[in-house]
RNA sequence: GGCCCCGUGGUGUAGCCUGGCCUAACACGCCACCCUGUCAAGGUGGAGAUCGUCGGUUCGAAUCCGAUCGGGGUCGCCA
């Protein structure tokens, strides 16, 4: 049957006069009483059927049945519109389908939304009805786009020699990084597999295995909170190279990046090779590891300036060692003082500064509270400093340097988005690099890997392991594309003596590195290439390529923000002889 | 866990700040009838919401207050 099948949005006037067969959902029904119309839409696009009950009497009290969504065969002869009657809308405007024959292959309750329509609806219902949201035409796309990106991405690494390797999903629990997903052993009780994160360690192992290039579009899982660009499943362009440095990795994400984006046809061109910017830059001028490049507004370093100011609250934190950052905003001397004190204030505020100092620069010269405690000269040094010219206002946070970055980073952002400073249309990619190795911990003051554990020093700052850790220096990278880590990945540490050294900074004990990592650090005393790699978060790169801002609208079937897949019910209770068979009790009886 | 926003027929919104004219409005959808060139078809008529839930204030609550539930965003978290 279908292999008479022709589709509805590939009919065109070559096709007059011919007689096919058409199947799908009814978009739109215009029923003149006698004459009917039915735009029929398949995934192809969509066809104009005439129902007329002089020639087809029958067809027509078939169509005169129909509602929306029903699902019809429909057959007959294609005809050309008269040209008064062309719908140059349409790609298939000029012609229209003459049915004689019609069967209604399903009926269709009515939806709970508009399928014909893109309208806004509630996201629960979308969810809810995923079916029905994945008909219409925003989603159809979506998920076409995807696909086409994701073989892009395949070609591309199958071009340059890579190996797609499959990696279980079925793993042991790591330790560090994101909560893991456990699942139950029944045969070892009281044994959980994990759910990865990421397949990092086979995609290592897979170089000791002498693979040279892995790849791999990766299923991760995080038990982690959500956000508009985070779903605990994802999706990455997980990679690992063998006998490469950076620029290796570079040159092919980028390639493989550069040439899915073309495919699928996202919006504006990327440019390879994408600029490159320390992570000590990025701090300094954009107070963040991610910037958005789109737009100036940069952070301007105000501490020297008025270290010795009469202003209390600045000259207070210069002495306690913190830094006094500043941006100038263009046109900034005309917003309102409540609009900064309120709003504005609120940004910095959330992100743990204790105010915004302001100085509006207007033709009659520097304003606001504040104004009059700074000399002409500092002053003068503040709008040196920040480039801030008549009719701008230069917005102020002192505090430690972490808290100023921070705070004025998110509200760069914020101004950029509100004050729209940027071409929505523009792509930004960039390479972070030479990120610190270490960090410490908020909560308990230890050091930890900013990136993991295996991630090789910089060549130059190997020395300092043991002096100055926080000042080392690692040889991980980051893409970020419009303000957003896109993914991240590293030249690994494959020396013995160096990894040994790393574990004692990190405060972990040869039998601990053992008992986590043994069988990789065994599988490295056979053999370890030199090796490095990336991964892409694939959800991500879609929502940019796109211009969606919210992951779900890339996904076929996600979790909402409690991480429930509200289509199906996910999670839910288990029986208790399920729970048994896996050894297992539950603390608490589930919520009834 | 903290903070912010939202919740009104099937869908999307208005009304809420400033309580009473709300017997809750509009568009789409739905149902019936009319209609042979529409394509967001048109016309006529109709059904459908006690305003998320509970409690309070008040002579009177969609509207004010509190709690709670649900949804979204965000901080923490995400090696």
């Amino acid at each position: 049957m279908t292999t008479e099948r022709t589709a509805c949005g590939a009919v065109r006037l070559g096709d007059a006069g011919g007689r096919i067969t058409v199947y799908g959902w009814v978009d739109r029904r215009r029923d003149h009483g006698g004459l009917t119309f039915i735009d029929l839409r398949d995934r192809s696009g969509s066809l104009q059927l005439v129902f007329n009950p002089a020639t087809a009497p029958e067809a027509h009290a078939a169509a005169h049945q129909t509602r929306l969504e029903y699902v019809l065969r429909a057959a007959g002869v294609v005809r050309p519109r008269e040209p008064e009657n062309v719908n140059p809308r349409l790609d298939t405007g000029e012609v229209e389908l003459h049915v004689d024959a019609c069967e209604v292959l399903a009926a269709a309750r009515t939806p709970p939304f508009a399928v014909n329509e893109e309208g806004e609806v509630e996201e629960r219902l979308r969810l809810q009805y995923r079916y029905l949201d994945l008909r219409r035409p925003r989603l159809q796309r979506n998920l076409r786009r995807r696909a086409r990106f994701i073989a892009g991405l395949r070609r591309a690494m199958d071009g340059m020699g890579f190996v797609e390797i499959e990696t279980p999903m079925l793993i042991r629990a790591t330790p560090e990084g994101a909560r893991d997903y456990l699942v139950p052993s029944r045969i070892s009780h009281g044994s959980f597999y994990a759910l990865p994160q990421s397949p990092q360690l086979y995609k290592q192992l897979c170089m000791v295995a002498g693979l040279d290039r892995y790849y791999q579009i990766a299923r991760c899982m995080r038990d982690e909170d959500l956000r508009a660009d985070r779903q605990p499943e994802f999706t990455q362009l997980d990679v690992e190279m063998s006998f490469v440095e950076e620029e290796d990795v570079f040159a092919a994400l980028e390639q493989a990046i550069s040439s899915a984006w073309r495919e699928a046809e996202f919006r504006s061109g990327i440019v390879t090779p994408f600029p490159r910017m320390t992570w000590h830059a990025a701090m300094e001028r954009y107070g963040v590891d991610k910037p958005d490049t789109r737009f100036g507004l940069e952070l301007h370093d105000l501490t020297e300036a008025v270290r010795g100011s009469g202003f209390g609250v600045f000259a207070k934190a210069v002495q306690a060692g913190g830094v006094v950052k500043g941006i100038a905003l263009p046109g900034g001397a005309e917003m309102s003082r409540g609009e900064i004190e309120g709003e504005l204030t609120e940004v910095v505020r959330a992100l743990g500064a204790k105010g915004l100092a302001y100085l509006w620069r207007r033709a009659e010269g520097w304003q606001s509270g504040i104004a009059k405690f700074f000399s002409d000269a500092e002053l003068e040094a503040i709008g040196g400093a920040t480039g801030a010219g008549v009719g701008d206002a230069v917005l102020m946070v002192a505090d430690r340097a972490a808290v100023v970055a921070a705070s004025l980073g998110a509200l760069r952002n914020h101004l950029g988005r509100k004050r729209s400073l940027y071409d929505r249309e523009r792509i930004d990619m960039l390479w972070i690099t030479d990120f610190p190795m270490f960090e410490r911990d908020q909560q308990t003051g230890q050091l930890a890997p900013l990136h993991h554990p295996f991630t090789m020093l910089h060549a130059d700052d190997v020395d300092l392991l043991e002096t100055d850790p926080l000042r080392v220096r690692s040889r991980a990278y980051d893409i970020v594309l419009n303000g957003r880590e896109i993914g991240s990945g590293s030249i690994r540490i494959t020396r013995p003596d160096v990894q040994e050294r790393v574990f004692q900074t990190l405060g972990i004990e040869r039998e601990e590195a053992r008992r986590k990592f043994g069988f990789l650090l065994e599988a490295f005393e056979y053999g370890v290439p030199p090796h490095g790699g990336f991964a892409a978060g694939i959800e991500r790169l879609l929502m940019e390529g796109m211009g969606e801002e919210n992951i779900r609208e890339v996904i076929a079937f996600p979790k909402n923000q409690q991480a429930q897949e509200v289509m199906t019910g996910a999670p839910a209770p288990v029986d208790d002889a399920q729970l048994r068979e896996l050894g297992l009790k539950l603390l608490q009886p589930p919520p009834t």
